[in-house]
DNA sequence: ATAAAGGTTCTAGTGAGTGGAAGGTCAAGG
DNA sequence: CCTTGACCTTCCACTCACTAGAACCTTTAT
């Protein structure tokens, strides 16, 4: 399929898809006349990159993450540390992003119509304490 | 608080954060040596962007949060019209993060040992089809 | 007094795209 | 056959969000 289809599949722009290509991410198959083909496995590969980039990792970590995916050597040690960190990484951020739901919810709720300057709620949105890493 | 100690308390850098307050994301006080200082306050604030950023959300959409966060006009239609799209894209995220995680834990756990070229699970990766936006 | 640590501003560079020009390809209609 | 429009190609310049480093000032500890 061209490059535009497979943007459309993967939520990623055409450019976007394109520049993943330039920095050896994802290197697709070219047609006779020269056009990007990619397959559905491209697709997911693709999707899978457009949700990790959206959800925080950065394009080295996605590079990594892509290994897992693609590695014929999968069982290796390096991989697996790779997953597990980025399992734990996952985790934080699922609970980061938990209490950021919660503390938004609380704001719409109990601050509506309230006109009083200093919400009570406020003061806890910056989340619980924690030394930084 | 001096810049350093802010920086360390809310998992940003100096440098960030002298940034943040170019671009008037928040600034600070500045005491009589010219130093800046930060409010036990300021410092939720930071935490508050350091987490929405390393969640995925772009400066733009922070500043926006940050209004919820800071705005004396809680009430007002436009900023709990905000915050209801927020909520809605943080569930988004939370969904996606949750199955990337729920895939990468299957995929260390069942490809262990495995050299089979085709893990049956790698096509799972790229998460449920969906239309793009 | 002096050195180290931490603050200031400034300019420049990087990572991750995005926009636009200039041009090639393809399917549909006149 | 030719044109029109949608889609593809490359390339270069620009933006956004930092990040590094220089040059210099302030505070703290010895």
């Amino acid at each position: 399929m061209n490059i535009g289809n497979a943007a459309e599949k993967s939520g990623l722009s055409a450019k976007t898809i394109r520049y993943y290509e330039d920095i050896g991410l994802l290197q697709a198959d070219r047609a006779d006349n020269g056009y990007r083909d990619y397959s559905m496995s491209d697709v997911h590969r693709l999707r899978f990159l457009q949700r990790s980039r959206s959800l925080g990792f950065s394009v080295e970590e996605c590079r990594q993450l892509l290994s897992l995916y693609s590695d014929k050597d999968r069982e290796s040690a390096t991989v697996k540390a790779i997953a597990k960190a980025k399992l734990t990484e996952i985790d934080r951020k699922l609970a980061e992003l938990t209490e950021l739901r919660d503390t938004l919810r609380l704001l719409v709720r109990n601050c509506h119509g309230d006109k009083r300057p200093d919400c009570p709620i406020i003061e806890g949105l910056g989340g619980k304490d924690r030394v930084a890493a």
